[in-house]
DNA sequence: TTATTAAATCAAATTTATTTGATATTTATA
DNA sequence: TATAAATATCAAATAAATTTGATTTAATAA
């Protein structure tokens, strides 16, 4: 006895997949919080968000690398300084121009 | 020594906390197929979307009430048959225009 | 009424995500 | 060079989400 699977199947997965972790990163309030500030602020370093975020450096840091692994920020090193802002073009991609202004800066 | 709270931040809390539940609901990749699937095909119930998913039916039911919880899909009952259907309104205030079709039935 | 079907719920087990505090790395400054 | 500041990473502890199989509830059919 065989079970079928279509290729379709398979790539439909790891598209699934692909918006899984796109969505997870969305997916908690403190990284939600995050991007309304960086929606209003533009880019800013880890240790001008922390005092905002009223979080650990390290906390920070790891929910910055979430959403940086999904693509919805964008890394800019200067000396010891890690600038971090929005992936726009991303996120339009993602989310309604109704949450623009809350969760993105652009429509 | 007192600890100022704006009465903006409890509120943009439960803001942050309300899009939390929404897209907690739409990140996990069993439920986007799920989405893909009602995407298509409208109305349905458990039993004949149990085998499409191919899952077990206390798994699948587990899945639905999260969705249904987040108000991301609407439930009609008759008889001893539940029929589940995107919430169509609630998807376009949140997601992309981009994604109609895949994850939502309109633009 | 009894049996059957569809679906929801529950508790326990398992898996995954987050927090915490410590340490490492890199760059700039005294 | 030695020190300090900014950030990343790590391992252990904790918390949250998911899976599983069993049970319950409700509606229909025999």
């Amino acid at each position: 006895m065989t079970t079928e699977i279509k290729v379709q199947d398979i790539s439909m997965d790891s598209f699934f997949e692909k918006y899984e972790g796109k969505f997870k990163a969305i997916a908690d309030k403190k990284r939600l919080k995050i991007m309304n500030i960086l929606t209003q602020k533009g880019a800013m370093c880890v240790c001008d968000l922390a005092p905002l975020m009223d979080m650990s450096q390290s906390k920070l840091s790891y929910h910055l690398k979430i959403l940086l692994d999904a693509n919805l920020l964008i890394k800019e090193t200067k000396g010891t300084w890690s600038y971090y802002q929005l992936n726009q073009k991303e996120l339009n991609h993602l989310l309604s121009s109704e949450l623009c202004c809350v969760f993105k800066p652009t429509c």
